[in-house]
Formats: structure tokens, sequence, C-alpha cells
DNA sequence: CCAAAAGTGTTGGAATTACACCCATGG
DNA sequence: CCATGGGTGTAATTCCAACACTTTTGG
């Protein structure tokens, strides 16, 4: 948590750090419990929902800053982190936001000057992770008080055009599945069958046959069987799985390929 | 063309206009006598070839930026225009510029103060247009004095990272005539089988067979034939086609589709 | 009649879909 | 022994890739 002072420090000398007009916001998604989930936070001044982001310091790479970003928020390193668009074209995007407003929200010295940098308009850099759900801790910070994890078919009205943000990462994200591999960062090391299949229905929202998936996901060769079972109560006993780490990288870097 | 008054005032004043840290590099891709070619301009003080590029005017909304930017150089409007990538982490963008070697290469008054916009660290956002080569007009500006249309096989040293701009647009494009339907903007209105196979051919860099493509298109449902053929000297007439604008677009929004 | 380019159909193989029954487990 | 969920194979179909000859045209 940081105090008052940083805050103020922060609306007032952030620019020195920061680049102006332009933030990253991140769409994180989690898997649990049968259902994709989106990581939203309570923003106490504007008391609503909307994204983790930030800014982007004077020198860092933008993946890094992507990186940092969420990482602060959810203490994962390392994460499949995708840029996939740029908002600047919604209302709250292209105009200004009152300063006025504001500083009263956030009991914040209301000597703020004109031209702040915080209030100018700021395009957005939007960014989706991929996230095991359980291994996740989440943060707060000044301007937040609370988080959810969302399931994507139940977005409620977000902040600022996190709507649209959020509905662009998701489409992004359903048509990559057919193209990149998916779930290395969303399921544990060693997962069943019937959990990668329901991963990848809850993401595409649709069934898929359950023999067709993995002979697909096998031939492929993304996935190697174990020779281990898990125990799961009254039933019979899945085998586990891992990801070809290989084949899955290559995946990741060529894409899988169709043809005219 | 632009007087040095107005540079001088674009340099000092520019901010007031346009975001500062971000600027739209586009790479626009003409297509001409079964060849692929991006428009390169020759960058005056730099002595080097260079995308056309622009700021964003303050209240500009994103894609109307790119489409001037496009527009204040070839004279198209209304393109096929798409965002492909922000770009901000080459040496290049991640410092600030020399100031004194600006104002010098341009010869402009030197009195030009530290930290002024246009030196400080600028991402770019990496837009693509698909043109028809044969209807642009280049215009020149101040900063750049010669153009030129490039084999995409054949690009040389450009200035900045304008490399990479252009391999990702190359590698998005590609990837992208599998989903989305191309040719639209590139071919005049009616156009015979032979010419948008070659597109298609010169675009992917390789052959495609004119049997299979053609039922290809067909099957989609993107082109019909016309009951016209086009005259082209002592060889057979090729029929004309034209693109079934409602499947095509419906093609443009929702992608060519592909199962799991 | 000739050179150059356009047009067109078939077939074998691969990939995809659809589909249903048996197995293992713990209570 | 039963309820629950996991595991697996095959046949029909569709899609894709490979392939070569005939037609038209103007000179």
């Amino acid at each position: 948590m940081i105090s008052q002072e940083e805050v103020t420090d922060f609306v007032k000398n952030g620019h020195q750090h920061y680049l102006p007009h332009i933030s990253i916001d991140s769409v994180i998604f989690g898997y649990h419990d049968q259902q994709l989930k989106i990581l939203l936070l309570n923003w106490i001044g504007y008391n609503g929902w909307g994204l983790p982001g930030g800014f982007i310091q004077r020198r860092e790479p933008l993946g890094q800053a992507a990186n940092r970003i969420v990482r602060e928020r959810t203490g994962l390193d390392d994460l499949f982190l995708q840029q996939f668009y740029v908002f600047g074209d919604s209302p709250y995007r292209l105009t200004e936001r009152s300063i006025r407003e504001f500083t009263e929200k956030f009991d914040l010295a209301a000597d703020v000057e004109e031209g702040n940098w915080l209030f100018e308009r700021t395009l957005s850099i939007g960014y989706f992770a991929l996230v095991d759900y359980s291994k996740v801790t989440v943060t707060s910070d000044f301007f937040t008080d609370a988080h959810q994890w969302c399931d994507v078919n139940n977005i409620p009205d977000l902040l600022f055009d996190h709507n649209d943000v959020v509905e662009k990462a998701l489409t992004t994200l359903r048509q990559q599945i057919y193209h990149q591999p998916i779930g290395y960062n969303l399921l544990p090391e060693k997962f069943t069958l019937p959990e990668i299949h329901r991963l990848y229905e809850t993401i595409l929202g649709k069934e898929l046959d359950p023999r067709n998936f993995s002979k697909k996901l096998l031939t492929l060769g993304l996935i190697k069987k174990l020779d281990e079972q898990r125990s799961i109560g009254p039933h019979r006993s899945p085998y586990l799985y891992q990801f070809e780490k290989e084949a899955y990288d290559f995946a990741l870097r060529q894409g899988i390929v169709h043809t005219y």
C-alpha cells in the first residue's frame, strides 16, 4: 500500500518517470473450476470495476512494462503475455478528464495543475495474460481496494472502455487458440485429458468431442501421456499428461499452420 | 510543401496539437506488375529510406489518424487499414534523440529546448494498408524529398526500427490472408482469375495451384463470375470476376473459420 | 497455324466428423 | 453393485493436393 504523499507525488511528478499519454491495460485470464475468469479490480474513487493497468517507465521496454504491471498485481512472473490492440477511440479516451473530480474522489491536495499528465488523453495498449488462477495472490494499491475473478460470460459494466478491451481480448484469445497452443500457463504441470478438454471448451464456449480432441492434441505432438494416474474419488482414475515443451514452443512461434 | 517557419513551429509547438510519445508508422502495400511493394520515403536529414508516419492529433480517433496519414501521402481514402503492433523496444525507441543532430540536419533554428516533445521516447503504432498502386499519387513534405515503391523481397536497410516494422507487417499480412479475404483494395472492381491468383501468389511468395485456388474462392463465395470477358491480346480472353461484397465483409468481420 | 495464356475435372489420400460402448473406482 | 466419470476405435464424409490437357485469341 502506498501513502497519500506518494500518490500526490505520483500525480504531480509521475510524468518524470512514466510516459504520459500511454498506458497499459491488462486482461488477466485465469482458469478455475471450469470457468474462464478475468481479474477485476475495484477502483476506489470511481466506485466501479476495471482492469489492472499501469504506465510505462520512460526507458522501459514495452513487454517488460506489461510484465511488471501483471507481476505487481498477481505476483506472477514470466507469463504468456500478449499485446493485442491499442485503444484510443472511446469517448473516455478521446478527451481529457476532470482534475477536480479526481482530486475530490481521492481526497488529494487540490493543487493539481491544468494539463497534469494524468488527465490528458491517454491511449491504452491492451495485453492479455493467461495465468494459473490458484497461484495468484492479488495485491492492492492506493487506487483499488478489492478484486474479484469474474466469469467471462458474466462481465458487469466496467469503468472507462474496459468492456471493449475485455471483449477484444476474448475474441483475440479465441482466434488464437486455433493457431497457438494454449494451456501451458493455465494448467498445472501435469493434468488430465478431461481437464485440458474442459479448458478448451470453456475458452471457446462450445462443446468439443473428447475423442477427436485428444486425438488432435496427441497428433500435433503438443502433449504426451504419462505413466501416472490421478485418483479422483469413486471413479476411474484418469491418466496424467504433460505438455511437450519443444513442440509447444515451436507451435507458439510458428503457429499451427493452415494452407490455401 | 511546408515552409521552414512552419516546420520550426511544428517542432516547437507541435505538442499542443499532437500527442507526444506516440506516433503512427504505416506500411503501405501496393500491388503492381505482379509485385508486392511498399512505399518508402527518403528522409532528407537522415539521408535514408523510411516509412511514412505521423502523429495523432490530440482529439483524433486512432484509426482516423492512420487514415489521415495515409491519405496525406497517397491521396487515397477509405482504405483497408489495420493496426498490427506497437513498437517501443528498439534502441532507437527506448532513448531520446539528439536535438542538436536534428536541428543541424534540417538547418533549423537551434533554439529547440531540452525536453522538446519530438526528441523524447516515442512509441509507434504500426498500421498497414493495402492499396491499388496505380491510383496513388505520392506527396512529399518537408522531411522527405523522394519516394520509391520497393519490392518486399528486396528491402534495403531502413532508418530507425523500420525494418522490424515492415517484417512484422508482412508476417501479419501473410497470416491474415488465410483468415481474411484480401484483394478488395488491391484489385480493380472487376478482375480476372489469373489476376487475383497472381496477387495471392505474390503476397504469399509461393505458387498456388490455379484450379484449387479458384475452386476455393468460389466455394467460399467470396467472388462471383461475371458474364464479361476481357480482351488481352493474342490469347484466350479471361472472364471477369467481382467480389461478393456481403460475403467478403462477413469474412472480414468473422474471419474464415477453422475448427478444433 | 502458332505461341501464349486461360480454362477446367478427377482421383487418391488425409483429415475431420460423428458416433456408442466398456472400464475403473470408491462408497 | 452401482453411480459417476474416464477411456477408447471405426466408418462415413469432407476436404485437400496433385495432376495435364483442351480452348481461345491475335498476329
